[in-house]
DNA sequence: ATACTATATGCATATATGTGATTATATGCA
DNA sequence: TGCATATAATCACATATATGCATATAGTAT
């Protein structure tokens, strides 16, 4: 039973993460970090045609990771939770550290094979 | 120019992400948490066959999520940065948070059906 | 009703996943 | 050096899911 509860956090927390696994959609992420967007604002901001902006947003808004508001004709969408971004820096600090230290892993290489 | 670099640490980050996207993979990487394990240690812990989590492994090889290291006959995997648990965790406070709001709000719900 | 905005659908293509069978790699010992 | 063993990786297959785009539908305001 307690198992059972484990797994389906487990699945739910993998569901938020399969959110996050494609470069469009952590573009639309960053792009909400700052206030909410609407559709055609987050489109022509990433010169991506609208159906596949609101599809990304769709599959976002199915893993809670935005929210939706509706304002007149126009629907912005807000992120749920801002951690999201925290996380996603934290991701992107040790992506770069790692960057780093192949670049100067190549530099030494390198240095070698002239020197 | 910018602007390729930029959508190549975007493709890197959401490669990254990418490897967050199974649960098995989750629960690898928390298993990794408390220090390196070898693969049939993983696979046996999680009940699943040796190919299986070999090839989650491999995945998260490749995105540098974890590293290999031989000792002897066995390959110890371990964690190539510990801020990927912390990114996990804050991911799954946000998600502990709107389930928690869900709960709430299905009782208050039920709440105004019943009184 | 009409124009405008946003969402949903259908299709083709591409990628991910699990599992059993097989192969590869490295170690340890004679 | 050569062989046996333990460990890990890969292959092959079926199934499932993701993606992009074009088109169609739904909802809102004037």
């Amino acid at each position: 039973m307690v198992e059972n509860l484990k797994e389906e956090v487990l699945r739910l927390h993998a569901q938020v993460c399969s959110g996050l696994a494609d470069p469009n959609r952590i573009l639309i992420i960053y792009s909400l970090a700052d206030g909410p967007r609407n559709v055609n604002d987050i489109a022509s901001k990433m010169e991506l045609p609208q159906p596949t902006v609101s599809r990304h947003l769709k599959i976002l808004r199915e893993r809670s990771i935005v929210r939706a508001d509706r304002d007149g004709q126009t629907i912005n969408y807000r992120l749920a939770d801002h951690r999201i971004i925290r996380a996603l820096d934290l991701l992107r600090a040790a992506l770069a550290d790692q960057l780093k230290d192949q670049a100067l892993l190549a530099t030494q290489v390198n240095e070698n094979l002239v020197g």
